[in-house]
RNA sequence: GGGCUCGUGGUCUAGACGGUUAUGACGUCGCCUUGACAUGGCGGAGGUCCUGAGUUCGAAUCUCAGCGGGCCCA
């Protein structure tokens, strides 16, 4: 230990480069065979391989590696595995854009070649980031989704639901994006406002309002509300649709709003989902008017190929030009998007696969799991309960993992691949047996599995489902944002409870969304936007991650500020100077000197401060299980700063420095615990500066140390009652010289205390004065200037004569009160009434009148001290 | 339109089992280079605890209503 070695100024860059590049990151690894230690698996979010790992990834990974790091110090087998969620829309969307091509211009497999190509580039891209962020990683348990090894997982999931009979393939309407020529689900679907016009439109025995007047088409009936009087005599009959001629029935639904438009809705197949559940409830027919382009059918007549938009023009004019069309009305209204690529979404029926939905079965498998924050369930539950539609699993895309299914070419029935034959794409390999009716010529099928195919079994991937490890089901915790509470979360315990009839996860931790500097969602198109190695570059991972801990408690929204990076860099340098100075003061303290030190050689601010650092211990364990890192990190500060850097090294200064052996050694002893614990307490927030911090006091990485064990028997009410009162009689003189323009080193003449018995030793050293204890009372008069009751006594006891009885307190002299809470009762009268009182039931003010003496008297915790100048 | 969440000095925030002096940070003002740290120390100013009503002896805290943010959805 050589404090020479210690600069000054921390620099974070250099120390933390240095420990990136010497770690050896098989300390995290997981242990997969035996092991006395319980496990502790976390089922980490795949992050989507932008090649930008932002900072809501890295606030989230910020929690993921609290705990982690946090539960390997507690001694658990802790496995924080790293998977990447490759497959989808929006690699195919950039491979289109960068290439400048569609995805139906080139091969299959050339596609999926070129999106696989891109995918390696940008994992590798963020890997950097978060090794650089040193989050520890156990990179022996990584999983790419689009890697063999992870979607043979997903189509042996895929086989057994379907044998299961929990999947169907099944014509149905779905959401379907026009642009990316494929379904979505109803997760993927965002809304916008939008202004729209509301077109009134004369059909021949009532008037409809529309929005959609292009889906007059696939018109197949109007509806009104049954208690409606304006159109009750029609209920039943035939109309005809103007422009397009069909003869659609009128039918009732209380689902009408009598109040909104004309009253008559047109029902078409299909303009939103509410038309999807009257199509289905009065099993009306189906015209496809829309094809899978967005473009006009057949259906359309003389605007077939047309565009929506196009179409809709050209409805409008003609409409108008028949005299059908007789007014038009701006509209708020809500449009539903593509999340990827934001175009309007259709509604459009076609063959599809689904999965079956149990909202019962989840609800229940939900209320198993420990939620934090706890009302974050919440939003599972609305959503399960509003749940629709079974979920649409296929995707009519390229990049994903293939849905392992032949189609008969004789007699058309589904053949499903043997679990033995997978991982495969049906459009590479034919299937190795014949059909039942003999054919062995197949139409594989092209459609793919929707993405979250692939990630909602993360939970069974990492706990070793279908490997050659024990299935370890379930993982210890699921982390994750709660943006996707009703996708990933929801489909993962849809999916584990299906596949193994368990809970995924024993507590869901749920991290709110980053904030840009103004309050909004961080979004290029506001400008808001800053990246995780902006910040590292400007000041460091540690104070990245420090950010990440205090920004906001677990699950809230936190917004991401600058001032706050700054604060967490100085704490590092103010934690450094403490640091710093004491190792100069703790070369001596080897095993040499230690053998000196014995508990009785401890002063009184010793116990102070080592029975505050236990408690500090104590609750940032507890903390921790409740995964409140903010509150555990403020704990810390705060300790480091005010209790041990503010008061408690100002006072043993003096003893460290003089050469009284026996004092220094206890110092020393404090010191070297408090660094020592210090340092372990940091560790899984800032983990290279507390293995900086380590690499001086003790032998290997703080990584490998466990976690500070509370030593109970030094956590004392009294030691921290006297600890205090030394503590603010120094700091009452420190403020004293400081108000009277003297140095703070200055000498006093003699500081004399009354009335309480204290250890005088440090308050000499840190006021460089005499300190005498002195007998008796101090010969100064006290003067009572106010009584104050106490609430917390007198509320309780007289209840609606409370008001009355603190106005009869405050009516008499002060001192006439002093005088009869010394002799042991006080008695006041109130509304005739005579009461007695004990004195805790008011506080009596007092000053010292010190006018024309050489002193000053301060009055601190009913200790006396006298400052003679 | 629904659900969730929040509204505290200039800015951000703690407090939420109801108890009279409302926490801390940043900013601001003043003083101080003292043997770890001026990226520091000490002190000061600055508050209708969103509004209104209710419960209560007593409300930032509980209840209701309203207003206003944010998020997730329809």
């Amino acid at each position: 230990m050589t404090e020479m070695e210690i600069p000054k100024e921390y620099n974070a860059t250099d120390v933390e480069e240095k420990w990136m590049s010497s770690w050896d990151l098989s300390m995290y690894h997981f242990n997969w065979e035996e092991d006395p230690r319980p496990q502790y698996i976390i089922d980490t979010p795949p992050p989507y391989p932008t090649g930008n790992f932002h900072i809501g990834n890295a606030l989230n990974w910020c929690y993921i590696d609290f705990v982690a790091r946090y539960r390997r110090m507690r001694g658990y087998n802790v496995m924080f595995p790293q998977g990447w969620d490759c497959h989808g829309l929006p690699t195919e969307v950039k491979v289109e854009e960068t290439q400048g091509i569609t995805k139906n211009q080139v091969p299959r497999a050339e596609f999926r070649r070129m999106c696989r190509e891109m995918t390696t580039g940008n994992i590798e891209k963020m890997r950097k980031t978060m090794l650089r962020l040193g989050f520890s990683v156990d990179w022996s348990n990584e999983f790419v989704t689009m890697e063999p090894e992870y979607f043979v997982k997903t189509q042996k999931s895929f086989v057994k639901m379907y044998e299961d009979d929990r999947i169907y393939h099944e014509e149905h309407p779905v959401n379907w994006c026009p642009r990316c020529e494929t379904a979505i689900a109803f997760a993927e679907v965002e809304y916008e406002a939008r202004k729209t016009k509301l077109n009134f439109i004369h059909f021949d025995k009532v008037n409809i309002a529309t929005t959609r007047p292009e889906l007059m088409a696939a018109c197949v009936a109007v509806a009104v509300n049954p208690k409606d009087e304006r159109y009750k005599e029609y209920i039943g009959q035939t109309i005809k649709v103007p422009l397009f001629g069909q003869k659609v029935p009128l039918i009732a639904d209380e689902a009408v709003e009598a109040g909104f438009g004309t009253g008559a809705v047109m029902i078409c197949t299909f303009g939103d989902k509410q038309d999807v559940r009257w199509w289905t409830k009065f099993k009306l027919p189906l015209i496809k008017a829309i094809d899978k382009k967005g473009k006009m059918t057949k259906a359309a007549g003389s605007y077939e190929g047309m565009s929506l938009k196009e179409c809709q023009k050209a409805v409008i004019s003609d409409l108008e030009a028949e005299g059908f069309l007789y007014a038009q009305k701006p509209l708020d209204q809500n449009v539903g998007l593509c999340w990827r690529c934001n175009t309007p979404i259709e509604i459009l029926s076609d063959p599809q696969w689904f999965v079956k939905i149990d909202p019962e079965g989840i609800l229940k498998k939900a209320d198993e799991i420990r939620w934090l924050p706890d009302y974050m369930k919440v939003r599972l539950e609305n959503w399960t309960e509003t749940m629709e539609w079974d979920w649409c699993i296929s995707r009519q895309r390229i990049f994903a993992t293939p849905i392992p299914i032949w189609y008969c070419k004789h007699c058309g029935k589904v053949m499903v691949a043997e679990e033995a034959w997978l991982p495969l794409d049906p459009n590479e390999t034919s299937p190795k047996k014949a059909c039942s009716c003999g054919s062995t010529e197949f139409e594989p099928e092209t459609d793919v599995l929707d993405t979250w195919m692939d990630s909602s079994l993360t939970a069974l991937h990492v706990t070793g489902w279908e490997s050659a490890h024990e299935l370890r089901l379930p993982a210890q915790l699921r982390p994750q944002g709660h943006d996707i509470i009703r996708t990933w979360a929801f489909y993962t315990l849809l999916r584990t409870l299906a596949l193994e009839g368990k809970k995924p996860w024993e507590t869901i931790m749920i991290n709110g969304m980053v904030l840009g500097p103004d309050g909004h969602k961080m979004s290029k198109s506001l400008g808001n936007v800053i990246s995780p190695e902006e910040v590292i570059t400007k000041y460091s991972a540690d104070a990245f991650r420090q950010w990440g801990a205090v920004g906001g408690s677990t699950g809230s929204d936190v917004m991401f500020r600058w001032k706050e990076v700054v604060a967490a860099s100085r704490f590092l340098q103010k934690m450094w100077s403490i640091y710093r100075f004491s190792m100069s003061h703790l070369k001596a303290f080897g095993a040499k000197e230690a053998q000196y030190f014995s508990k009785e050689l401890l002063l009184p601010i010793d116990r102070w401060l080592l029975s505050k650092l236990n408690r500090l211990v104590l609750a940032a364990t507890e903390e921790m299980d409740a995964c409140q890192f903010d509150s555990t990190f403020k704990a810390i500060r705060g300790f480091a700063w005010e209790v041990l850097a503010d008061n408690y090294l100002e006072l043993v200064k003096n003893r460290l420095y003089g050469d009284e052996l026996e004092g220094q050694l206890a110092a020393r002893y404090v010191l070297y615990q408090t660094v020592d614990t210090l340092a372990r307490l940091l560790a899984p927030f800032l983990p290279f500066f507390s293995e900086e911090m380590y690499s001086r006091l003790g032998a290997g990485s703080v990584h490998n140390q466990a976690w500070p064990e509370p030593e109970e028997s030094l956590i004392s009410q009294e030691a921290e009652a006297e600890g205090e009162l030394i503590k603010d009689i120094t700091s009452q003189i420190r403020r004293y010289k400081s108000e009277n323009g003297l140095a703070l080193n200055a000498p006093l003449k003699k500081i004399e205390i009354y009335k309480v018995q204290v250890d005088t030793r440090d308050i000499a050293g840190a006021t460089n004065t005499e300190v005498e204890l002195m007998k008796g009372a101090p010969s100064f008069e006290y003067l009572p200037v106010e009584v104050k009751p106490n609430m917390g006594i007198l509320g309780p006891r007289f209840r609606k004569e409370a008001g009355a009885v603190v106005k009869a307190l405050k009516a008499q002299a002060p001192a006439k009160i002093e005088a009869q809470a010394v002799s042991g009762k006080i008695s006041i009268s109130v509304a005739g009434k005579s009461l007695e009182l004990d004195p805790e039931a008011v506080e009596i003010k007092k000053e010292v009148i010190s006018e024309g003496r050489e002193v000053d008297v301060l009055d601190i915790r009913g200790a006396v001290v006298v400052i003679v100048r």
